[in-house]
Formats: C-alpha cells, sequence, structure tokens
DNA sequence: GCGCGACGGGAAAGCGTTGTCCTCCATGGC
DNA sequence: GCCATGGAGGACAACGCTTTCCCGTCGCGC
C-alpha cells in the first residue's frame, strides 16, 4: 500500500505575492508578467519575476484568476456513463478541443437518471464554466425536464453557453446528429441488400435518441413498402446488456422470418450478437445484424458489424467549437452519418 | 445550426451579495444559511435567505469558495487517452467516487506523450486540486520523468495529494496493479492448457505497464521450463493498431511453431484477432490469442478473449479513495488480477 | 527650454466567498 | 436587581489574483 505522502513541510503553494516579493516588485507588475496582459514591461523585471517564479515553483491559482477576471476557463461535460465508446470518444474529442483551447474539462456522469442530470448540471453551474456540453440522452418531457430548461436558461443568461449533441434542443445550439436519416438509410439498404424480415432493439421509451433512430429506420422500410411488425419492436435498456436482453426476448419469441436486427446502437448490437451466438446461431448467417454508431469495437467483432458511422470524436470536437463560437466556414457542414454495411449483414441472395 | 443563444438579458450571476440584499441580512447569515456553516441560524432568517437564493436562481460560485476556504472540491485526472476502454473504465471509477464524495473532476489525456504529461499536470497544479490521479501510463527515467517528480513533489508539499494508478512510484500512493503476477499466473495457465509455442506483442520499451507485464509472463513460462524467444517479442504502438501491426509482424516472420500469442493489453489483442482473421487464420484455432485487462469488448468477440481480468472501475474508486485517505478496512486488499481463460486460448490436446 | 504624450511601475480597489471578531440582547444565577 | 454567560447577527478583513488609476519619467516637437 505504500505509505505515501512525502515527509513535506507542507507549506502552502507560492503566491503571486511572494513571487513579487522574491522579484523585488510590485503586484501588478508581477501579475503582468506572468500573464498574458496587455501592458508591457520592463524585459529586465519580467526575467526576473519569471526567475523568481521558477524558483519558487509559483502556479497561478486558477480559482483566484476566476474570480478575478470574472471568468473562468472550464468547460463542463455531462455524458451518460463514461465507460460507454460512443461517450469516451465524445469525451476525447471534447477534452481534445478543450486542451487546444487551453479549456479544462470536468466531467459528470448522468447514469442516465434524469433527476441526477438535473442536479449535476445544477452543481456544475458553479463553476461558472465558459461552456456547458451535455452528451447525455435526455429523455423528452418527464419532470426533471422543465427544471433542467429553467437551470440551462439561467446560465446562458449569465452569459455561459449550452451546447447540445444528439436532437436540436429548443432554443440551444446544438450538433444535430443525423439520427433519423440515418437509420432511414441504414433501412434502405438493407432493403436494398435483400432483405425483408425485420426487428428492432431500441431503448426505453422517450429517450431521444432511440426515438429517432427507430422512427428514421422505420420510415425507411416503409419508403419501401415494408411495415415493421410493432411485437418486433423490442425496447431494453439502452447499453450492452440490453441489446443481449433484447435479443433474446426476440429469439424466445421465435425466429420465423426474421431476417436482421437492427439495434438502436452498437453496443446493443454487439450484445445481440452475443446473445445470437449463445443461442447457438451464428451471427451474420442465421440472423445479420446492423448497428448505429460505428464504435471501434465494430470492426472486431466477427463477423465485422454493419451500422451507421458517426464521427463521434469529431463530434465532441465540433460541439465545443460550436458552443465557444469558433467554429470555422467548413464546420458549418452537417455531421454526416454514413452507412458502413460489413459482414453481419452480407447480401442476401434473393 | 440552431442559432442558439436565448435573447437573454445577460446580466451577471446572483452573488451572495444579492442574496443577502433581497433576503434583508447581512453577508455573513446569507452565507452561513447556505452552506453547512457550523453556526446556527435563526431559522425564519433561514428560510427567507433560501427563498431569496431560489428566486434569483443563486448558485455559489465555487471559484470564490475555493479562495476563500482555501481548498477546492477538485479531482485532477490524468490518463494517456480517454477513448481507450480501460482508461474509460477507470476514470468512470474514478467519477463515480468523485461524485459520491461530493467532488468534481477534471480530466486531461496526455496522449501517450510525457512532454504533454508534464505539461498537463503542470496546468492542472493551477487548479489546487485535492488530489492528482495518474494513470497515464509512464515511461522510466526519460527526460521529462524528473520534472514531473519534481512538480509531484512541489504539489504534495503544498497538501496535495497525489495517487498513481500502475507499478508503484517512489514516495507517492499508489493502486499497483498486479502486472507482473498476473502475467505470469496467465503464462502458467496457458502452459497447463498444452501451449508451447509463445510469442508476445507489448508496447514500447520503457513503458512500465508494458515492461512488467512481458517481464511476468516471461517468468512465468520460465518457471515451465520454457523461453521465450526474444525474437517473437514485438513492440509495437500499445494500442489496437499496434496489435494489429504487431500481429501482422509476427505473421510475416513465419508462424512455424508458433501457437500463441500474448497481448500486453486487450486492445491489442483485439487487433492482433483482427490482423489474424485478416490472413485467413482462424484466431483460437490457428493461433491462440491472449490479453490483459478484460475490457469489456473481451467477452463480445470471437472467440471470446483470454485475459487477466482487472477491476478497473474498481481501481479507478479505489484510486481515490487512496488519494483521500478514506480507504476502508477490507479496501486495503491489493486489487487481484484473476487469469480468465476463454475460447481464444481453447486447451490443447498434446 | 518647455509642455505634452506615451510609457510603464505601483498602490489600491475590486471579484465573490468565508471566517473572525465585535456587539447586542436575552437569559439565568445569586 | 445586577452581572456574568452565551447565542446569534453583522462588519470587515482576509483569500489570491486582475485591473484601474495615479504618478513619475522620458522623449520629442516647437
Amino acid at each position: 500500500m505504500s505509505a505515501g505522502g512525502t515527509s513535506g513541510e507542507r507549506r502552502a503553494p507560492a503566491t503571486l505575492h511572494d513571487v513579487a516579493r522574491e522579484a523585488g516588485v510590485s503586484l501588478a507588475t508581477a501579475s503582468r508578467s506572468l500573464n498574458g496582459s496587455t501592458r508591457k514591461v520592463n524585459e529586465e523585471y519580467r526575467q526576473r519575476v519569471l526567475a523568481a517564479a521558477a524558483k519558487l515553483d509559483y502556479s497561478p491559482n486558477l480559482s483566484a484568476q476566476a474570480v478575478a477576471r470574472g471568468t473562468s476557463t472550464t468547460v463542463a461535460l455531462l455524458v451518460a456513463d463514461i465507460a460507454d465508446p460512443y461517450f469516451a470518444q465524445i469525451a476525447a474529442g471534447v477534452v481534445r478541443e478543450a486542451d487546444h483551447e487551453g479549456l479544462i474539462v470536468t466531467m459528470a456522469a448522468t447514469e442516465r437518471d434524469s433527476e441526477r442530470e438535473l442536479e449535476l448540471v445544477r452543481s456544475l453551474r458553479g463553476q461558472r464554466p465558459r461552456v456547458m456540453i451535455l452528451a447525455a440522452s435526455r429523455r423528452a418531457g418527464d419532470a426533471a425536464s422543465a427544471l433542467l430548461a429553467e437551470e440551462l436558461r439561467a446560465f446562458e443568461a449569465n452569459g455561459g453557453r449550452v451546447a447540445f449533441i444528439g436532437a436540436v434542443e429548443a432554443p440551444y445550439r446544438s450538433v444535430p446528429l443525423d439520427n433519423a436519416a440515418g437509420a432511414e438509410s441504414l433501412a434502405r439498404a438493407l432493403v436494398e441488400a435483400g432483405y425483408r424480415g425485420f426487428a428492432a432493439l431500441t431503448g426505453a421509451e422517450g429517450l431521444r435518441t432511440a426515438e429517432d433512430r427507430l422512427g428514421g429506420f422505420i420510415a425507411g422500410l416503409a419508403a419501401s413498402g415494408i411495415a415493421l411488425d410493432p411485437a418486433r419492436i423490442v425496447r431494453p435498456a439502452f447499453t450492452r446488456d440490453g441489446g443481449y436482453d433484447g435479443m433474446r426476448t426476440l429469439i424466445e419469441q421465435g425466429l420465423d422470418d426474421l431476417e436482421v436486427v437492427f439495434a438502436a446502437n452498437d453496443v446493443m448490437a454487439v450484445g445481440a450478437m452475443s446473445a445470437v451466438r449463445d443461442a447457438g446461431l451464428v451471427p451474420g448467417r442465421d440472423i445479420a445484424i446492423a448497428g448505429f454508431d460505428d464504435i471501434p469495437t465494430a470492426r472486431d467483432v466477427t463477423p465485422p458489424l454493419s451500422t451507421v458511422r458517426l464521427p463521434l470524436e469529431e463530434i465532441g470536437r465540433r460541439a465545443l467549437r460550436l458552443a465557444l463560437g469558433t467554429l470555422d466556414e467548413g464546420d458549418e457542414l452537417p455531421v454526416r452519418a454514413e452507412v458502413v454495411l460489413r459482414g453481419s449483414t452480407p447480401t442476401r441472395a434473393s
């Protein structure tokens, strides 16, 4: 257990005051030397300050700076579950872009609970972050939802910026994901590949992302004159295990003319594949499976998973740029959702 | 692109001062009513303050609190790559535990560059976090390493807490992972399963985690009187693609008597499996593969990946508790690394 | 040679909180 | 009836920093 803790004199961190004294200059000059102030400071003084800062291991107190300046350098990121590759990739994008901008990311997980989401937004607001990015899948119209809106309104009224990832949310900026259109394209592609018997695994009712994807998929089928049997729509949890369970349900219901299962996200699809295999069937051959997101794992399962690719990391970066207002010209393009057909949905000889 | 931004009067956030005025009490009373002060405050006043706070949408400025109190409620977490499931799971654990303790997590990614790591530690120090958790794989003895030590020393001298995840680091607290012992057990288990022809895919030289695991594996083989041919040790990047490339190298070198490949982490193993498959071979049948970590995906690839299980989320939580000094009795137990044999290393009829 | 900007250092007033005193008032003991 | 006691509100000095002012010093134009 490595005892830990250097013997340490436990002195308080050096303050700007200490640096100024050490360098023999005023507080103001020290401050001006160490941050990008507009005021010029005599090169000799500046060197003295820099030396003193180095000598004292000075590191500016960000909290104090935030208080004095009236603005922080923080970005708050809210996701449903950090360990979920979908959110992990988005987070990676946000962090990278933030780093690029010299901002610091604070992260919280809603654990897919809208009460918690509300609570977190509330507490995160205390940091006075420059922007708040909400990637957590929101449910429409539940009790917490109105309060959340209230909270965000207050945040923006105070000069904060909110960016949503996913569906377009009322008055806020958002990086819209083309969930419906992507799923629709996927449906068409599958029909074109010869599939006729469909089922869908989607998240709990009211989960925006899940709804949109399912809706798009149904629309895509409808466009080809195919109706999705409501009995073939299963709504387990929006997770890997949910996908597994949902697929089991489907299998227990009887496979009859079922040819392909659309899972509303890749982790569910992966779970579904495992369920198929555990039932003694071969995914892709006995039952085709398609997902959504194109998480890295999608390539590495067997057979490789057909899916709708979302540039997740790019989405994270863009959400931050959007909130910051630093979107470049080219960035205005909507995020493309692109169908990627792989081995899990082989072309079907019709 | 959803214009964004409520029309907003853009007034500054309500301050405690505003609340006090609204409630008709002093600043001190307002402060005492809104935070857990030891001082009692008249119930009527307290209600007035609460009402005023609610009315004004007051949210205490955490930075100001940090400055005034002299301590922050922040935890800084440093990982190599957020999108990597290994770090994502650890991060999830840290965030969950932090949330439990009412702390806020700020996250940064070193991108596996020790220069950046140093830089990040430096800048993170400015937040005066209560603890700093370093999960980023460190290289031993490079240039930045000494400076990093210096930086951490300063941080601890100022009352901060450092916790490492992985190898035990000199004077700091750490959650040691039994990399060597785990790999050693795995080697023994594989020998016991009938394997004789080994190869290893590990990370760049000097990468602590990779070295320890390789070392353990070699020791395990040695214990069974088997030597690992140095030509059969490949050192690509410590990532999925590294695993893929490394496996290709191995295949190009000729498979001869090669029976099983040990990849120093699961994402590499997954990459290696894909390389095997892309070479027209079947992982598990033609070449067995084992990894390390037991990331969630390990169960879902085909065949399921044999590996050494590390309770990653628990490790994250424990790192935080360790740094905070809130480890319970039972937590003193070292983290167990447990061999999990799955289909990727079928028992070999000898 | 004088006046006037421009320049740049330093004092000091914030920033939004907390915590220490100080004070006032009610209570209780003798 | 008086004084010690203590409980609770309020003023105010921090906390570590930024930024506005103020002011002395130059350099330059006339």
